[in-house]
DNA sequence: ACAAGCAGTTTTTTT
DNA sequence: AACTGCTTGT
């Protein structure tokens, strides 16, 4: 090691100067976090203990001390945290905060991987792949491949996806990761090994990166490069990560490498918040903190300040019942509260009733609708509610569960834009030659082989080697790429090319409800007009897709700020006074899918804890008795095991009653019946 | 040989 | 609603 000068501060001043009162506004805890000194620090902060509000505090207190904004990273979960914390820093301070750089660890990386792309052979205009177009390669790497099943089933594109991606987020054999979750396809090995090498290959060669490249390319290129590491490692005064609980071990060694000049880290979670395994988020980062980091502090936050002690009470016995006990008993000053209640419903549409009612009682008493939220395990779990919210005009806005982005007519739009920035990115092409009629998998094979011989201009070249019912169509699509390229349009101005030539497919292939997609499409323009050029674009949608998520189903009519109607996932971190947690079943939550697995199964529980914790002042676990499957019918449920064995003065039971329909006014039948006749 | 259409099965959570 | 596997049609 080369010796060190350590630098002071540019300005010095005296904390009295500083213009925010700290010492009034935090609590004694958060007061020691936010005015640390330098060197590694990990805190430790249950739910609801002012954790944003204290990293909040930190960055001003850094920019009010004088660390230029941007020598500050502040590494987030989602983007929309990130702007959210600089904008309440700025808020709290001034202008400067926006100037700190900020965003999701893949964020981060791809800036970096765009200035330094060469170094590792890449092109500068390399393409991402989401993960379902990560599966769509391995998917054509597969078939290429023949691979011999030999009447056995050899894991499906999907899978496979998964499983390399576990192995590169946890650093780990093919080997280990099938004899833990996938034993079925040991036979495989070699097979999946052999694929694992050309999917990495083809990526390479094609100019394309999955997520997973973002964090592994960056540690490859700060091991390659160490002048590269070095340099933008001093740019790093201070790092910030939220959420570390929810970090993998490659984003643990980023943060690591950062702050390997500087030696100013400080990472906050939460342990028993950790809800991102499947992601290959191991929580045991924030465990070993102390011993990656030398010389680390440690500081907990155990102050509740959101929810009232019956609803703490309820996520205390839920982590009692964890098999690692987690050291921590949240506690709050806050007295009194209504106890949280377990509402058992006959069947869905009760149980959306008497959310959407509720709600509508709490608007009555007022509590605003962005203070409620509907959470639920999966995407689609919210789908009666939603029909039924739409009956009663209540205005909500959804996060998380399928996205506009996935949806398949956006990402064919997405995939002509792709092509035009990166004409080698040959999934893209895939997917859009399939659109062209006459086209199917082994012609738009043997179209793209071909193109790879003329990738420099492929729009350009003149001679088209193919005969066909396709070749018209093919020529006007090169031409329209072709117009788009050299065409001096903006971003949106070259969407709306790309759906002009995209609409009659649009209409062939999604006869029966195009004009739904049309909509979407439109929108998608109109995001277009904030980009100032295509690639920000492409990369926005690939990483940020959050603006999209709100999929309107109507345009809300009243300015009311909305309710919130989001997945466990998509909610952390957020707060609310009224929380409902809707099909609250065994088999939903914890997941049928992770009950076989202890590990899976706790990271339920820990998501059930994260759910509740939400919730300030009310909280409502709801479930329906009765369900239908497509094929058996009509089955009895069973609530959460989670739920189970908890005492009446924990979690209430509840009742739903039908009030009798003479005992109502108009007004109020209207509320509790559905319109329609029950089938 | 390949594309397109149909039927039946299967849906977690996200950067 | 999307994916897989099968059958039919060009």
């Amino acid at each position: 090691m080369s010796r060190k000068f350590i630098l002071t501060p540019e300005q010095e001043l005296p904390v009295s100067s500083l213009t925010i009162p700290y010492q009034e506004e935090l609590n004694e805890a958060q007061l020691e976090v936010v005015t640390s000194g330098p060197g590694p620090l990990l805190v430790v902060a249950g739910a609801g203990t002012g954790k944003t509000r204290t990293l909040i505090y930190r960055l001003a207190y850094l920019v009010e001390t004088g660390v230029a904004p941007e020598h500050i990273v502040l590494l987030t979960f989602t983007r929309r945290s990130a702007n959210e914390m600089l904008n309440r820093a700025t808020g709290l301070l001034d202008g400067r905060c926006k100037r700190v750089r900020g965003g999701t660890f893949h964020a981060f990386c791809l800036t970096l991987l765009k200035k330094h792309a060469s170094k590792l052979g890449y092109p500068d205009n390399f393409t991402l792949l989401d993960s379902s177009d990560s599966a769509d390669v391995i998917d054509v790497i597969r078939t290429s491949s023949s691979v011999k099943t030999g009447g056995k089933r050899f894991p499906r594109k999907g899978t496979l996806q998964s499983i390399f991606s576990a192995v590169r987020n946890r650093g780990v054999s093919i080997a280990s990761i099938l004899e833990s979750g996938y034993s079925q396809f040991a036979d495989f090995e070699a097979d999946i090994e052999r694929l694992f090498g050309s999917y990495a290959r083809y990526k390479k060669h094609h100019g394309l990166m999955d997520y997973d490249d973002l964090l592994i390319l960056t540690l490859q290129l700060f091991k390659q490069e160490p002048d590269i590491l070095k340099q933008e490692a001093s740019l790093c005064r201070h790092v910030l990560v939220d959420e570390y609980q929810d970090t993998n071990a490659a984003q643990a060694l980023i943060v690591k490498a950062l702050s390997s000049v500087h030696g100013n880290v400080m990472v906050v979670g939460d342990d028993a918040q950790s809800i991102y395994r499947f992601r290959g988020a191991d929580f045991t980062n924030i465990l070993e903190f102390p011993t990656q980091f030398a010389g680390a502090s440690v500081l907990k936050l155990e102050h509740n300040y959101r929810s009232s002690q019956k609803i703490l009470n309820l996520a205390n016995s839920l982590l009692e019942q964890a098999t690692r006990k987690h050291d921590k008993q949240l506690f709050t000053l806050r007295e009194g509260g209504e106890l949280p209640g377990l509402v058992p419903a006959p069947d869905d549409r009760f149980e959306s009733r008497f959310v959407s009612q509720l709600i509508l009682q709490f608007r009555e008493q007022g509590i605003g609708l962005h203070e409620m939220a509907v959470l639920f395990r999966n995407g689609h779990n919210s789908f009666d509610l939603e029909m039924e919210l739409n009956r009663k005009n209540i205005p909500f806005l959804k996060y998380g569960g399928l996205k506009l982005a996935e949806a398949a007519h956006i990402k064919d739009v997405v995939a002509y834009l792709k092509v035009i920035e990166n004409p080698r990115d040959a999934v893209a092409w895939n997917r859009i030659l399939l659109l062209l009629e006459g086209v199917g998998p082994k012609t738009a094979g043997k179209i793209i082989e071909w193109l790879d011989g003329h990738s420099d201009g492929p729009f350009e070249v003149q001679e088209r080697p193919f005969s066909g019912a396709y070749i018209e169509s093919l020529t006007a699509l090169f031409a329209m790429l072709r117009s788009v390229k050299k065409g001096n349009q903006t971003p949106s101005g070259q969407l709306e090319s790309i759906i002009a030539f995209y609409g009659p497919i649009l209409q062939r292939v999604y006869y029966e409800d195009y004009p739904k997609r049309e909509q979407d499409l439109e929108h998608l323009i109109g995001l277009g007009t904030s980009y100032s050029n295509r690639s920000s674009l492409l990369e926005s949608i690939a990483l940020d897709p959050i603006e999209l998520t709100a999929i309107d189903t109507e345009p809300t009519e009243s300015d009311e700020p909305p309710l919130t109607l989001s997945t466990i996932h998509s909610a952390k971190g957020l707060e609310f006074k009224v929380v409902f947690i809707i099909q609250a079943l065994d088999g939903v939550i914890p997941s049928s899918y992770s009950v076989g697995d202890q590990e899976s199964l706790e990271e339920e529980r820990r998501l059930l804890y994260v759910a509740v914790t939400r919730a300030a002042d009310y909280l409502f676990l709801s479930y329906p008795m009765l369900q239908f499957r497509r094929y058996d019918g009509q089955y009895f449920t069973m609530p959460s095991r989670f739920l189970e064995h908890l005492p009446p003065e924990i979690l209430e039971p509840c009742s739903l009653v039908e009030q009798q329909p003479n005992a109502l006014n108009a007004a109020e039948k209207q509320s509790l019946l559905p319109p329609s006749t029950k089938q």
